[in-house]
DNA sequence: CACTGGTCTATGGTATACCACAAAAGGCAA
DNA sequence: TTGCCTTTTGTGGTATACCATAGACCAGTG
């Protein structure tokens, strides 16, 4: 018998497209989309070149991105970023409520007790006054415990399709990210959030989710501004 | 000034990618996949001769169709469709019953009289005791039920997702049919779901949907057998 | 006969040439 | 100058040739 070596598996995703895709998808969350002069243009066989690819999985990663809602392209006019109106914002708002509460409902059934005793420790990372001060880091735990609570459902149709709802709502959390006015807030909420979802309070826990997420709703629809123009009636849900 | 004749804009969407996808979309669809023996692979070329165009428009077709999760491709070995495992499903169905039931508390804030009649006439055309005997028809307004509960939330996204899960369940749907033994609790589900609305009782609307839902869900799980070998624990919140 | 290594074939990935159409630019008569 | 027509240019769409690799196949060897 021949000697045996140890080798690991050779895991080259060396696919053009792939690459071009991810690299494509983050160029296009970093624009910012909400200025009014930003180019919102973009050129095929200019990226093309400058990603080193042809233009053939370039355009396979386009595809994908207009699928997924950023990008629109216009038969022999053009490919452009797409900007997210405020009704199809608070829209996405709705929707994650209606995804949380119902994953906190099935994580109020199924999570662990270790797995709730995380929710408590990302929880309470920031008690209320540090969370105004450090906002950016508290951010981040933010969105790590509302992910959790996503995780807990073990549902993973259910957190997909969360992750993805928070991907669009990227560039506008950068927006977000200044108003210091609601961690205050926030910080309270989740506490009796973790408390119903350690009791098993299924009732509870999906309503506290969904009125914390609808109060963000209410807070976008009533004081943010968008582009001029825009149409300030005909809002979702109201 | 020459004669003006009125014309409609001649829509030819004639994109053979579009009509590509549509088609391919379209039999993708029809394939019994839950059948053993079903041929689950794809012939790229093949199907491109079939359909009479290049391999060009018709990989953009199947990249959207991957990234819908219809099918999978995969790099030098084949293109297959994707059969839904039973957990699959079960997720599918729960996170219907998050969105109809948001959906549901919304119609009751911002739905018209009208259109909560309409919901009321769809929902009555067929009694307890018909229903059960034209099955088929009965399957189409309950669909119609469901379908118009999300588009009076009033709500584009809730709306959009709703459908894109739905198509997913077709096959499913295909399989359910021939089972008779829901029906009738379903109409009158349906008939308490629609006063809950008319009397705008979100709360109450909101459970019922959810009951509902849910009660196909525990169905599912305790009933069905998807294939042979498939894990029968691990399931969806449980 | 079992096994090893090379070779062939099928398949998806990639590059590229060309096409059709839209919009802009240009030209020309009134 | 104005309005209409032609030409040009730029864009995304399509066809196709070629490439790299997974896996089947096959032939030689012990």
């Amino acid at each position: 018998m021949a000697t045996s070596v140890r080798l690991e598996p050779i895991e080259s995703n060396f696919l053009l497209n792939d690459l071009t895709y991810a690299a494509l998808r983050e160029a296009v969350l970093e624009v910012d989309v909400y200025s009014e002069s930003a180019d919102l243009r973009l050129d095929e066989r200019k990226m093309a070149k400058q990603l080193g690819v042809s233009r053939t999985p370039l355009r396979d990663a386009l595809t994908r991105l207009e699928q997924e809602g950023f990008i629109t392209i216009k038969p022999r006019r053009g490919i452009f970023i797409n900007r997210k109106s405020k009704r199809e914002v608070l829209e996405m708002i709705i929707v994650w409520a209606a995804l949380e509460s119902m994953a906190a409902r099935l994580a109020c059934a199924v999570a662990t007790g270790e797995d709730i005793a995380m929710l408590r420790q990302i929880g309470m990372q920031f008690p209320e006054d540090e969370a105004k001060a450090n906002l950016s880091e508290y951010s981040e735990a933010n969105i790590k415990f509302h992910g959790t609570i996503m995780r807990l459902s073990n549902c993973q149709k259910l957190q997909e399709l969360g992750e993805e709802l928070f991907t669009h709502l990227k560039p506008i959390r950068r927006r977000a990210m200044r108003d210091t006015s609601r961690a205050d807030r926030s910080v309270v909420d989740h506490m009796k959030i973790i408390e119903a979802i350690e009791a098993r309070n299924e009732e509870l826990a999906s309503d506290l989710v969904r009125g914390h997420t609808l109060r963000l709703h209410d807070y976008v629809r009533r004081t943010w501004k968008f582009f001029v123009g825009e149409s300030e009636d005909l809002e979702a849900g109201r």
